[in-house]
DNA sequence: CCTACCGATCGGTAGG
DNA sequence: CCTACCGATCGGTAGG
C-alpha cells in the first residue's frame, strides 16, 4: 500500500505548488492586462508582480504572448462558470442581461482583460489558440442560443441577427463607458453598471 | 505695392509648404493609429510612411504623444465640420444619429484613430493638451445641447443622464462590433452601420 | 542526478 | 533635412 500510494502525494504536492504557481501568474498577468494592455505590459513587470524572476516565468509560459493567451482562457472559463450558474429556468433574457452585468462588474474591479488591438501580435496568436478559441466557442454557442430563443420568444428585438447582437453583448465587456463615468465621479459602481446595462438593452430612443 | 505684397507670398509659400507638410505627416499618423493603436505605432514607421527622416519628424512635433495628439485635434476638427454641416432644421436626434452613423463611417475607412488606453502616456499627454481639450469641449457641448433638446421633446430617453448619453455616442466611434462584423464578412459597410446604429439607439431588446 | 530558480546579460529596437 | 548615434528598456535566454 505504501509503495503504491507514497509517490501519489509526493508528485501531487508538486503538480500542485505549480499550478499554483501558474494560477498566481494568470491572476497578476489578467490584471495588469486589465490595467494597461498587452502592448504597455512588460515581462519584468508580471514578474516583479508575481514575485519570482523572469526566468521562471519563462519555465512555465514559452512567450509573452503564451501568457496573455492564459490569462485570455481563464477569463472565458469564468465566464462560462457564470453562464452554468445561473438558474436554466430563467428566460434567456434574463440571463442574457445577467451576463452582461456580470461582465460590467468583472470589468469595473479591474478583472477583465482588454481585448487586443486589431493588428496585434496578441491577436495573431490568440487565433491560433486552441485552449482560447475553444473557450470562446463554448461561451459564444451558449449565448447564440439564448439569443435564438429570446428572439423567438418576442423578448429580443428580430430585427437584429444573431451575430450582431452576440458580438454586441461581447464588446459591452470592454466598453470605454464604464470607465469615462467611473472617472466622472458622479455615479456609484452599480448605478453605472444598470445605465450602461439600459443603454445596451432599451437603446438611446425613448421608448 | 510690389514692396508690400512681394515678401508675402514668400512667407506663405513656405509656410504653406510647412503646413502641408505637417498635413501629411498628421493625416498618416491619424491612419496609423486607427491601424495599430498608439503602442504598436512607431515613429519611425510614421517617417518612413510620410518618406522623410525620423529627425525631420521631431522638428514639427516634440514627441510621439504630441504627434498623436495633432491626430486627435484633427478628427476632432473633422468632428466639428461634420456637426457645423448638418441642417440646422435637422431634428436634434436626426442630427445625432447622423453624426453616430459618420464616426462609424470614418472608423469602417480606417480612418478613427481608437482612443488611448486608461494607463496610457498618451491619456495624460491629452488631457494637458490645451488645443485637444478645447475641440473636444466644443464638439461635447454641441452634442450635449442637441441631447438635452432630444430628451426634451421626448425623442430619447429622459431615463438616461445626457452624460451617459453622450460617453455612449463618443463610444460608438471606435466600438469593436465593427471591426468583428467586418471580418465575418457577412454584411457590407453600409449594412454594418445600420445594424450598429439600430443597437446604438433602438437597442437589443424588442420595442 | 533532477527541479526550480537566480543574477546577469543576450540581440534588437524603442523614443529621442 | 539627413546620417548617425545615444541612454533605456524591450522580450527572451545564457551559465551556474
Amino acid at each position: 500500500m505504501n509503495t503504491v500510494t507514497a509517490p501519489v502525494p509526493k508528485t501531487s504536492f508538486k503538480a500542485q505548488m505549480l499550478l499554483a504557481r501558474e494560477e498566481a501568474i494568470v491572476q497578476t498577468v489578467n490584471r495588469l492586462l486589465a490595467e494597461k494592455g498587452f502592448e504597455s505590459m512588460t515581462v519584468d513587470e508580471v514578474a516583479a508582480s508575481v514575485g519570482i524572476a523572469k526566468a521562471s516565468l519563462y519555465k512555465h509560459f514559452p512567450s509573452k504572448e503564451d501568457l496573455a493567451a492564459a490569462a485570455m482562457v481563464r477569463i472565458m472559463k469564468r465566464t462560462q462558470d457564470f453562464l452554468d450558474s445561473l438558474p436554466a429556468a430563467d428566460p434567456p433574457m434574463t440571463k442574457l442581461r445577467a451576463v452582461v452585468r456580470w461582465t460590467m462588474e468583472v470589468q469595473l474591479a479591474g478583472e477583465m482583460p482588454s481585448l487586443p488591438h486589431q493588428n496585434s501580435t496578441l491577436r495573431a496568436a490568440l487565433m491560433n489558440n486552441r485552449a482560447y478559441l475553444d473557450r470562446l466557442m463554448e461561451v459564444s454557442n451558449t449565448l447564440g442560443g439564448w439569443i435564438q430563443v429570446a428572439q423567438a420568444d418576442g423578448a429580443m428585438s428580430s430585427k437584429l441577427p444573431a451575430i450582431v447582437v452576440l458580438y454586441t453583448l461581447f464588446a459591452r465587456a470592454c466598453d470605454p463607458v464604464l470607465e469615462f463615468l467611473k472617472v466622472g465621479g458622479l455615479y456609484s459602481d452599480a448605478q453605472i453598471v444598470e445605465l450602461v446595462l439600459s443603454t445596451c438593452f432599451d437603446g438611446l430612443a425613448a421608448r
